[in-house]
DNA sequence: TCTAACTATGACGTTAACGTTATACTTGAA
DNA sequence: TTCAAGTATAACGTTAACGTCATAGTTAGA
């Protein structure tokens, strides 16, 4: 039995599924589209972090990294944003997952204390939530009125070429 | 009467509509949003030129100016194109019009090879536009899937909040 | 064990899209 | 006519998001 050679940053909850040892840093990045200097620069920003590293020092990426990766990739090129306002999203994310976590494991049997703070917090998370939807869904509506100024564009250009015949 | 101060660069087609003499670069750059020097890099580019200059030497622009100025914004703050793809863009929009406009004009009474040449304008426009249609519809079934997302993830932070009374 | 291929960590370079500053000139109302 | 407020041009500065390079250490297969 080959030994471990990666020691895990948190608990080593989940095995490093791909053929033991994790995904290697190019690959990673090359199975993203981005750089390897890419990652490296999400992870001084605190944006990514792999899960796993070697001995050594080398970064080992997972599965999950690589999806984490690619939601971030997503608000990225889908929804414009920079990097520091995906961290404060990412962030906001993070938060009420650990809610949850916390709401299910205590199930109901909580101070006063704990609850309002549960409270706040839920209340903050919706506010980015409908900040967040209502830019959206501007940005829906007027992407797709240039999408119908795009469509009758091609359905002249079509009309001028039949009659070009 | 006062003598107009103002020098066209093309034909002064049309009158310069706000009590005479057009609008100061710091007026339409604060009611476009954008700074004194973005309209400067914008020209610099071959984006946006004022109609108008004074005799000397002043910018001054046209309320057509400020139209043109708003679907450049558009462009760059909803569909997130760069400034180069902003000139490309515009660049076959006016060549479609100034096509349109020869159309109208000659009424089929062209040559073949004439004929031709439109043809093959009219299929490279239609070529670039089903382009940027094909991207368009990708992000935004993306934005829409990202939208339903967020759709949940509220309701999931309201039925909390909800259990929480 | 060896070694080719990969990686880590600085640190400096690059590009787009402007910001800022300096200097000289224009404008338009009083 | 004057002059405060605005403008032009030129040139250097700035920021985000990486690219690139040098140097030294790591990995994994033969």
């Amino acid at each position: 039995m080959a030994a471990r050679t990666v020691t895990s940053a948190d608990h080593d909850v989940s095995p490093p599924s791909p053929s033991e040892g994790g995904i290697r840093i190019s690959d990673a990045a090359s199975t993203a589209g981005v750089s390897a200097r890419t990652l490296r620069y999400y992870e001084e920003l605190g944006l990514l972090s792999p899960s796993l590293y070697t001995s050594g020092g080398e970064r080992r990426y997972t599965e999950e990294d690589l999806i984490q990766l690619n939601r971030i990739l997503e608000l990225r090129e889908v929804l414009g944003m920079n990097l520091d306002e995906i961290k404060e999203f990412l962030t906001f994310e993070t938060r009420l997952d650990e809610l949850r976590t916390t709401y299910r494991a205590t199930k109901g049997s909580t101070t006063k204390k704990a609850r309002a703070e549960q409270k706040e917090t839920l209340r903050e998370a919706l506010e980015l939530n409908e900040t967040l939807a209502e830019q959206l869904n501007a940005k829906l509506a007027r992407m797709d009125s240039f999408r119908a100024k795009l469509a009758g564009d091609a359905r002249r250009c079509r009309d001028l070429l039949a009659e070009l015949d």
